[in-house]
RNA sequence: GGCCCGGUAGUUCAGUUGGUUAGAAUGCCAGCCUGUCACGCUGGAGGUCGAGGGUUCGAGCCCCUUCCGGGUCGCCA
């Protein structure tokens, strides 16, 4: 049976207990984590949040009742010990343990509840076991050390932003979690309405459209540490469901937002990871980012830069470049400097079917070895215009070049991809670094090839730059947006834009996203209303909480810093959800499902 | 929705060309042990090979379907 605490009351933390202890009684309280019975003298190592510390059963110390109990120990059990601390001798310190120098004489000890043997291990030792597992006993899995650090720096990173925000002037404002459909974007998680039949709430994707009616509103400086909602497929780095940091402020511009949200930032890497930050950040343009590295958020710990070879190959005899540029696409390649020798044939290949799934119809390549050129395409070109080929890719003896010829945004894509994978074989990126850094200048519009028109590239409240303003009427594809990302070590942040506030803009920008003004009023029309009412200049920010930690404490997956992640099919495996209802809540709903639950 | 990898003891994995009783480590249980710290030593228990179907004299292994975990393309204004 489970004992009772009554009147005992826990003295310190397991892993706060020191040699300034020395000499005095504690009352320790934990979780068995290892017991090695020694026949006649048992050690337990005790744990809770705050790490271990070594208790000591000797029966000359604890009597014989307590001793039989300490044999009893399994792992897990919880209980509560007293005893005196003591200085081990100087050959049995433990430096492995922040409290390796100490022990804990156990004089009596509490069951305090017993334990079944896991089903897992609980420790970092055993990183490789199965997800399912983690996440299925995920309260088991948080007992770890590095989950229990992650909670913590995840807590002071979300301490350092508020504090930040706060000494800016930011007011913390709720939003509502029930809202309102929106099409465009990512798919709704939506909740049925029991008392309008047929209606349906829907989860925030972002409080977007709440910031800004808090700008109309007045409020000047919002922040909200908010959850959004989106029901899309997972991946390591997406969550149904995640947490952003979301910042609005009014009579500003660009600036003013990069400024508070890089003091945001420093105010995380310097006060709570320990690293410096340049200041002001790196920024590039969105179309440098594009060039130089075909992605809008490149990873620049590494080389392996776009060049353009389009002009070099425009008659070079190998019909796939001449027939790309012809087309009005282009050729472009990198060069994995010093790699010849480090990538087999065998490599190479299976490189040409990656950027296959980047809709690239091929790889070419040429290995230039200190024996000869090795190349998939060299047959095809005369010496002469290999050379020069190889003189703009600055390829030397020891290097090996890749290209992919195509229209502007499969090369872009499947490069930037490519640049990636070989820097991840071959392990070229340092992982000491972090890079963060603006991106700048996005367009305002994405072409739509499927549906033939323009849609927002962030979202249709973005201004356009101030520069661009004539080419919302002559050429709008060409105009540039007052939006901008912040990306870490290839992974994006976050990002933000300077907002419409005009009623009228606003309309002309539905209008070439081929929204006619029935369908904007139906959407968005009291946004377009309230906006009549006197809005300021605004903009803002919205950066997750969850891929910054992810980032800051190294970790290859988003699931790694959330305390109760989703599986990738979105499913808790802990709580089994989603779950099936019963038919009256059902009925309440007005929900009908098309087939048997659960059947096949 | 597509593609790829995986699912074998509580756990992590091995399992040859399809062939006798499916192995290892660890964990678990029992015994021994007074300075361990991944304690050690001896012994023991532990398996619907994810599920269903098929091929075969014979399937953990081959084929089909399906479920689960992971990665990825699409998707994610």
């Amino acid at each position: 049976m489970a004992e009772l605490l009554l009147d005992w009351k826990r003295d310190k933390m397991c892993g706060m207990v020191s040699e300034a202890d020395v000499d005095s009684t504690l009352t320790l309280m934990g979780w068995v984590a290892r017991t090695r019975n020694l026949g006649a003298l048992i050690f337990v190592w005790l744990r809770d949040k705050t790490g271990v510390v070594q208790l000591v059963f000797d029966e000359k110390t604890c009597g014989a009742e307590c001793f039989k109990q300490g044999e009893c120990l399994r792992g897990e059990y919880v209980i509560a010990v007293r005893g005196a601390v003591a200085m081990r001798a100087a050959e049995a310190i433990n430096k492995k343990l922040a409290t390796g120098a100490v022990e804990v004489l156990v004089g009596e000890m509490k069951i305090l509840n017993k334990a079944e043997t896991p089903p897992m291990y609980i420790d970092d030792e055993h990183p490789d076991e199965s997800e399912l597992l983690h996440l299925k006993y995920r309260y088991l899995d948080i007992r770890r050390d590095s989950l229990q650090n992650m909670l913590r720096f995840r807590y002071e990173a979300a301490r350092a932003v508020r504090a930040h925000m706060d000494a800016c002037g930011f007011t913390e404002i709720e939003t509502p979690i029930f809202t309102k459909s929106t099409p465009e974007g990512a798919r709704d998680f939506l909740v049925p309405s029991r008392t309008r039949p047929g209606k349906f709430y829907a989860l925030p994707q972002s409080p977007q459209i709440y910031k800004q009616m808090l700008m109309v509103g007045g409020c000047d400086r919002y922040f909200q540490i908010a959850r959004c909602f989106r029901d899309e497929d997972n991946r390591s780095d997406r969550q149904p469901e995640f947490t952003q940091v979301d910042i609005e402020m009014s009579f500003v511009d660009r600036e003013d937002v990069l400024l508070v949200v890089e003091g945001a930032f420093r105010a995380v890497f310097e006060g709570v990871v320990g690293v410096n930050l340049p200041d002001p950040l790196p920024r590039i343009t969105w179309l440098e980012a594009m060039d130089t590295y075909g992605s809008d958020k490149p990873d620049r710990r590494f080389g392996l830069k776009l060049v353009d070879v389009s002009g070099a190959v425009a008659s070079c005899g190998f019909s796939v470049f001449e027939g790309a540029v012809a087309a009005g696409g282009t050729v472009r390649g990198i060069n994995a400097k010093g790699c010849a020798d480090r990538l087999s044939r065998k490599e190479i290949d299976g490189l040409g079917e990656f950027v296959k799934t980047y809709r690239a119809k091929g790889l070419a390549w040429a290995q230039i070895k200190a024996d000869g050129l090795k190349s998939s395409f060299g047959k095809f070109l005369s010496e002469e215009k290999m050379s020069e080929l190889l003189r703009v890719m600055d390829a030397e003896v020891g290097d090996v070049v890749f290209f992919v010829a195509d229209k502007l945004s499969v090369v872009r894509q499947s490069l930037g991809a490519l640049r990636v994978e070989i820097a991840k074989k071959l392990s070229l990126i340092d992982q000491s670094v972090y890079d963060l850094f603006w991106v700048l200048e996005f367009p305002l519009f994405e072409y739509n090839e499927d549906e033939n028109r323009l849609d927002a590239m962030h979202h249709p409240f973005t201004s356009p730059m101030d520069e661009d303003l004539h080419l919302m009427q002559s050429d709008p594809g060409k105009a540039r947006a007052k939006a901008y990302d912040l990306v870490l070590n290839g992974i994006e942040m976050g990002s933000g834009s300077i907002r419409i506030h005009d009623s009228e803009r606003q309309q002309r920008m539905f209008e070439l996203m081929g929204i006619d003004k029935e369908t904007a009023w139906r959407k968005f029309g009291f946004m377009l209303e309230a906006f009549k009412y006197g809005t300021p200049p605004h903009g803002g920010f919205a950066f997750g909480l969850d891929r910054l930690v992810m980032q800051a404490m190294r970790k290859e997956s988003l699931r790694d810093v959330i305390a109760f992640p989703k599986s990738q099919s979105g499913e808790c495996l802990m709580m089994q959800t989603p779950s099936e209802v019963d038919a009256e809540q059902l009925k309440a709903l007005h929900i009908a499902v098309d087939e048997e639950p659960g059947r096949v």
